[in-house]
DNA sequence: AATGTGCCCAACCGCGAAGAG
DNA sequence: GCTCTTCGCGGTTGGGCACAT
């Protein structure tokens, strides 16, 4: 049952990586490209293992890396993340440039943790501490389907972080992974508690123009309820006002963050 | 100056997902 | 559909450093 170990480790270095290995490193990628990280080692003349060199690479090595302390808006980014992804920290890390997902994971386990706490607010849930969030306020995204090929959207609705704008917002997953979200700041609802508020839906997927149309006109079309949305059946989609809104959807902007702030196809780092 | 303590962060480990055959 | 390989992610570890005693 055992995996096989990604590399030879008798004959491998570990532990901190010297100048001359990283200047190895960096020679070869820049020579011949990131990937195939299980022979790289051998190629650029390292006794390292693939693993090894590629979390060097992205963690330490990579040019667009930013260097420093996080700055309070920084700090502010990644509550403000967090409290919407947990700890998906590669996602998080997309959302901040020049940032690393390690660096943002030790960063929140030495410094935010501890800010969040002083603020009494637990950094695990979000909430105050004290308050046990409801189990409908779980933030986890997993989803159960009836079936992997059929895509769902999962509505958030949730308020914030005390001091932002409530926003509902929706996260259209395929095949159970979160491949993409738009987000509606239109949507304002009376604020239920300070802290953080999350009430989990899934539907089928429901389309920018039908999800429009049901913020106007409280209804959907059938076609859309049984997740047919785009079809020829679909009504939603006929109102051209709705059809240019939604296209026009470009200008929102959800926790100060532009478009795609959370469009999870864009945040591949690789 | 020596020792103890706590913090920080680079690096490692194990697991799951994705892809290839 | 199954097995094997590779990659990427998140949790954890441990060495080094700063500060306190």
């Amino acid at each position: 049952m055992g995996r096989s170990p990604c590399c030879e480790k008798a004959h491998t270095n570990k532990g901190a990586w010297t100048k001359e290995e990283d200047d190895r490193l960096i020679a070869y990628i820049k020579a011949h490209g990131e990937g195939c990280w299980r022979s790289l080692p051998k190629a650029a003349g390292l006794l390292r293992c693939g693993k090894s060199c590629r979390l060097r690479w992205i963690n330490y090595l990579r040019p667009d890396l930013k260097r420093g302390n996080f700055t309070e808006d920084e700090d502010e980014l990644i509550i403000k993340l967090h409290s919407l992804l947990g700890n998906k920290w590669s996602l998080i890390a997309g959302r901040l440039p020049g940032r690393t997902d390690n660096e943002i994971k030790n960063y929140w386990n030495t410094h935010i943790r501890r800010k969040l706490l002083n603020r009494g607010i637990d950094p695990t849930t979000h909430c105050t501490i004290n308050e046990q969030p409801q189990p409908s306020q779980d933030r986890e995204f997993t989803t159960t389907t009836t079936s992997t090929t059929i895509t769902t959207t999962t509505i958030l609705s949730f308020s914030p972080l005390p001091g932002s704008a409530t926003s509902t917002i929706n996260i259209k997953q395929e095949d159970e992974k979160i491949a993409n979200s738009t987000i509606f700041d239109s949507i304002v609802k009376e604020e239920k508690c300070p802290d953080l508020n999350l009430e989990l839906q899934i539907s089928p997927p429901i389309h920018l123009a039908c999800q429009e149309s049901l913020i106007k006109t409280g209804s959907m079309c059938f076609a859309c309820r049984l997740g047919i949305q785009e079809s020829k059946d679909c009504s939603c989609s006929t109102s051209n006002d709705i059809k240019n809104s939604s296209n026009n959807n470009a200008g929102y902007n959800f926790l100060r963050l532009k478009k795609s702030a959370l469009d999870f196809r864009s945040l591949e780092m690789k």
